[in-house]
DNA sequence: GACAACTACTCGTCTATACGAGTTTGGGTA
DNA sequence: TACCCAAACTCGTATAGACGAGTAGTTGTC
C-alpha cells in the first residue's frame, strides 16, 4: 500500500491561482504542521510525490525547496527528505558573566554543558594580533593593533556558536590572555586580575542568514539563520576592555535576558 | 557595450567540482560584496546572465534563488533582482521600558520613530478575550482565560512588527487595558495605577525564518528571518501579569542590552 | 561469515522549451 | 498635450528529459 494515498496528503485545485508547487509545498506544510509528519520522519520521495500529484519533478523539487528555505525539512543527498529535528536548545541567562560565575576552574560553557548532559567541546583555537576592522576598533577606541581569540563551541559534535573576543594590545600582550588556555574562570578573571575590574557589558543581537562561510564553519542546515552577538565589557572607568562578536546558530540557542522595571 | 563584460563578472571554471550555478552565485555575491553592485543596483538579468555565462536559464534561476535564499537580493516581478536594500535599523534599548519613559503621553513606539525621523503607524489593532495557548498560559501562572491585545507596527508604511500582549482577566478586564487605546503610557502604566508595581521583565529572544503568514502580515523579502522575543512582566509580588510576544523583521532591528558585571 | 559487486533508489545538476504575468517604454492616435 | 496601446523586456511557473552522485540493501563469491 503506497504511503502516500493512505490520506496524507490530498489533491491539488486546479481552478486555485495559487501556483501548483505553493499548492504541494502547503500540504506538506500543514502535514508536518499537524504532526502526521514527525520530527526526523522521511517525506515522500520526489518520485512519489510526482507521481501522487501528477506534476513534473522540477514542480515538486521547487515545492521541497520552498520547505527548505522555511526550515521546516532538510534534504540529504541519496537518502531523501526529512523534517527537520529541533536540536536541543542551549539557553544563554543574562546572568551568565556574573562574577560569581568566574569562581569555578572550568569555563561556563562546559559546565553549562555537562550539566545538561551533552558533550561540550571547543576548537579552531586561535589566538593572535591583528589589525581591528572599523566596527571593532570604534568600540575598543580605536586602538592600532588588537588581540584576538578565535574559537568554535561544539555540543555533542555539533558547531553550534563561533566567537572571536578583541582586546587592546596595551591590556592584553603578555598576560595569560594571549595564551590558548587564559585559565580558571576565563578571561574575563584574569581581566580583573588585571586591576580592570568589569563594570558591565553591553549586547547588542541581530539576526540574519548566515554567509557561505558561516554555513561550512557552523554546519547549518537550509533555512536556519543565525544570531550575531557583539558583546562589548566595560571596566569601572568605562573604558571598553574587550569585544566579543559571536555568530551562533539560532536553532540551537535562546537568549534570556532579565530588565529592572524601575 | 554590454553591460555585463565591462568586467564585472568574470567566467567559469570547467574544472571546478563546484557546481555551474554555485560559481555563477559567487561571483555575483563576490561583486555584491566588494560593491561593484550597490544597494538597491539592479542585477543583470536572466537573459543576460545566460548569455554571459553560456548556461540555461534554469541554471541562471537557480544562482539568483541562492541569492535570494542568503538575503542579498530580491527579485521583483517585471522588473529585475536588486540588491536588497538595508532599511534603516531599529534599536531597542534595553531601558525601553524604564519608568521614566512612561511618563510621557505616546507611546514609546511613536515618540522614538518621530525622533527618527520615520513615519511610524499602529494597525490591525484587536483586543479580546480568549483562551490561552499552552504556552502561555504556562507563563501567567495558567489564568482560564486572557485578555489579547494585537497590533502591527510600521515605519514609513512598512510593517516591521507584529505583536500580541496578554494579561490575566482578572487584572485586564473592565480596567483601560481592555480599550483599544489604553492611554499614556500604555498598559504598563496602567497596571501600575491599578496596583501591580513592576518589578522586572524577563525576556526570551529567539530567531528563526518565517511561517507563510508572518511573511504577508510583516511583508517579508525573502532571505530575512525574524526575531522572535516573549516578554514576561512581573509585579514586586513575584507575579507574572504580562506576556508579551512579538515577532519581528530582523532586519530592521537590532536589540541592545545592558547587564551589570556583578 | 566476510566482503565485494551490483542494483535500485535517493537527491543534485543541467539543458531546452513553452507560456504566463507584471513593468516599462515609446509610438501612435485622438 | 494627453492618453491608450502595443511591443519588448522582466521574472514566474511548468514540462520533459538526461546524467551524476550518494546511500542502502541484496546478491554472489570467496
Amino acid at each position: 500500500m503506497p504511503p502516500i494515498s493512505s490520506g496524507v496528503l490530498g489533491a491539488l485545485d486546479p481552478t486555485s491561482d495559487r501556483a501548483v508547487f505553493r499548492q504541494i509545498a502547503d500540504q506538506l506544510r500543514e502535514a508536518i504542521d499537524k504532526g502526521r509528519f514527525k520530527e526526523g520522519d522521511k517525506l515522500p520521495s520526489e518520485s512519489e510525490l510526482v507521481e501522487h500529484y501528477g506534476v513534473s519533478r522540477m514542480t515538486v523539487r521547487n515545492s521541497l525547496s520552498l520547505l527548505q528555505t522555511e526550515g521546516l525539512v532538510v534534504s540529504e543527498h541519496g537518502r531523501g527528505v526529512y523534517v527537520r529535528p529541533r536540536p536541543p536548545v542551549r539557553r544563554l541567562a543574562s546572568d551568565r558573566f556574573a562574577r560569581r560565575h568566574r569562581e569555578q576552574g572550568k569555563s561556563a560553557f562546559i559546565v553549562e554543558a555537562d550539566a545538561a548532559g551533552s558533550r561540550p567541546e571547543v576548537d579552531s583555537l586561535e589566538v593572535r594580533e591583528e589589525r581591528p576592522t572599523q566596527d571593532i576598533a570604534a568600540r575598543l577606541g580605536s586602538p592600532r593593533r588588537v588581540l584576538a581569540r578565535r574559537r568554535r563551541y561544539l555540543l555533542d559534535n555539533r558547531p553550534v556558536e563561533f566567537a572571536v573576543s578583541y582586546l587592546p594590545l596595551d591590556i592584553a600582550r603578555g598576560t595569560p590572555i594571549a595564551e590558548p588556555n587564559p585559565g580558571p574562570g576565563g578571561i574575563y578573571a584574569r581581566l580583573e586580575e588585571l586591576g580592570h575590574r568589569l563594570d558591565h557589558f553591553d549586547e547588542e543581537i541581530r539576526a540574519r542568514m548566515p554567509s557561505p562561510d558561516e554555513i561550512k564553519t557552523l554546519r547549518l542546515a537550509a533555512g536556519v539563520p543565525v544570531i550575531h552577538l557583539i558583546r562589548t565589557a566595560h571596566d569601572t572607568t568605562g573604558r571598553a576592555v574587550e569585544v566579543c562578536d559571536t555568530v551562533m546558530a539560532a536553532d540551537a540557542y535562546v537568549l534570556a535576558y532579565q530588565l529592572p522595571a524601575t
